[in-house]
DNA sequence: ACCTGAACACCGTTCAAGT
DNA sequence: ACCTGAACACCGTTCAAGT
C-alpha cells in the first residue's frame, strides 16, 4: 500500500553503500513503523512475529537482535503512535477547547490503530516519554485553568477513559446496534435508532462530539475553581 | 476457587443417573461459565481451548461437540456477562439516578472481565437478547424523560465508551502513571499526581465517578427536552 | 554485529476412530 | 451422541551455526 515498497527498497539501498556494508538494514523505527503499518491493514491478528519479519525480508528470528520481545515491540509502538496526539494546543487555547482539540486528534490517532487500545490502556507509562509529555501539557492545562489539584488526575483518567471507549466504538461495525432477529419487539429502542438514522450522521462520530462535550462541560463546571 | 468443584461433581452426578448413562456432562451454561472463571483468574491469556477443556476435564477437541469455535464462545460469555448488569432502574429511578446506578453496575461487571472489553465492545449485538433488552430499557428511560429521540443512541454510546473506557482503566497497574526515570521532570503532572494521592482514593474509582457525573450531567442539561 | 534454520512448547481446529 | 488421540497449520521465542 501507499507509496513506498520499504523492504526491498531500503535492503538494496543499504547494500549499495559501498565501505559501509554492515550498516542497519533494520532499526527501531523501520521496524515499529513495519509493525504499525501490519497493524492497521490487517488488525491484531495480522501482527505476528512472521508477518512482520516478512514484511521487512528477514527471518522471524532476526528480529530478536533488535527487539527482546513482541510485549517490548508494543512498547515502541505506542511511543510511534502518541507522537500523533497534538498536545501543544494547552499552550494557545482556553481550556475547554484545549481539551476539545487534544481528545479529537487522541481518539483519531487510536481509531486508526484500535488494536493497539487495549494493550495501551493498560501499559504503564513509564517507558514513553511522549505519553509523559503529553500528560504534563494536559496538567498544565488545568492547573492554569484553576482547577483543584487533586481532580486533575480524576479528569484526565475520565476524559481518556471516553477517548479510548470511543476509539474502540469507532472501529465496531456500523450494523452492530442491528437486532436481527429482534426487531419489531423493542419499540423504544428501534425508535431512537431509526430517528439517529434520520440525521444521516455518523453513530459513532456524533456519540463522541456529544459525549466530548458534555464530559468537558460537566469536569469544567463542578470542579473547577 | 468458590464452593464448588464442578467438573467432578457434574461428571459423578452424571453416571449415577441410572438409565440415563449419556445425559448431558458439558452444556452451554457450563463451558460458559467454566470459561469465565478461566477469564477472571487468569485474564485473556489463561482462556484457551486447551485450559478450558482441562477444567471440565475433557479433551480439547470434546468441546468442538458443543462450541463451533472460540469466536462462540466469547458470544456466550457475553450474554453471561451482561445478564449482570441491572437495567431494571430505568422503570423505577429518574433519568439522572437511573443511570448512574446502571453505569456502575455496567462498569463493575466489565472490570471484573476486563479482557472482555475489547471483544464485546465491538460484538454485534443481534446475537445478545439480554444486551438488547438492556438497551431498549435505557432507550425508554431517555424517551420518557423527554430526550429528544435522535439524541438518544449516541448519548447510550457515549456513555457506554465511557463504561467500558473505564472498566478497562480499573484493570490498569496502580502504579500505572509512575513517571519512572523521568521522574522530577513533569512538575505540573507530578504535583496533580500526588494531590490526588493525598486524597487515598483509588484513582481508576475517583475517575469514573467525577467522570460519570460529569456526562450524566452534561448529556441530559444540552439534550434534553 | 547480524543473519539463518532448526527446534521447542505452545495455539485453535479438524477428523477418523472408538463407545 | 459424545468422546479421544493424532494431526495440521500456525504462534512467539531460543539457540547453535554461519558470515
Amino acid at each position: 500500500m501507499r507509496e513506498h515498497t520499504l523492504p526491498d527498497e531500503s535492503d538494496t539501498a543499504n547494500r549499495r553503500r559501498a565501505g559501509r556494508p554492515r550498516s542497519v538494514i533494520l532499526d527501531h523505527e523501520l521496524i515499529a513503523r513495519a509493525a504499525l503499518k501490519l497493524l492497521a491493514e490487517g488488525g491484531y491478528a495480522a501482527f505476528t512475529m512472521s508477518a512482520l519479519a516478512r514484511s521487512l525480508s528477514v527471518s522471524p528470528s532476526a528480529l530478536y537482535n533488535h527487539v527482546n520481545s513482541k510485549q517490548e515491540l508494543m512498547q515502541w509502538i505506542q511511543e510511534l503512535v502518541m507522537a500523533g496526539v497534538d498536545s501543544s494546543v494547552f499552550a494557545t487555547l482556553p481550556l475547554n477547547e484545549a481539551l476539545f482539540e487534544w481528545a479529537q486528534t487522541y481518539r483519531d490517532v487510536f481509531a486508526e490503530h484500535a488494536p493497539l487500545i487495549p494493550l495501551i490502556a493498560v501499559l504503564p507509562v513509564s517507558e514513553s516519554p511522549r505519553t509523559l509529555e503529553m500528560y504534563e501539557e494536559v496538567a498544565g492545562g488545568f492547573v492554569r485553568a484553576g482547577h483543584d489539584q487533586a481532580a486533575i488526575v480524576p479528569a484526565i483518567v475520565a476524559l481518556e477513559s471516553f477517548i479510548f471507549g470511543s476509539a474502540l466504538d469507532a472501529t465496531a461495525p456500523l450494523d452492530i446496534f442491528d437486532p436481527g432477529q429482534y426487531t419489531g419487539k423493542l419499540p423504544q429502542f428501534e425508535g431512537a435508532l431509526e430517528a439517529q438514522r434520520a440525521t444521516g450522521k455518523n453513530s459513532a462520530d456524533a456519540a463522541f462530539l456529544t459525549g466530548l462535550r458534555a464530559i468537558i462541560a460537566g469536569l469544567l463546571s463542578t470542579a473547577a475553581g
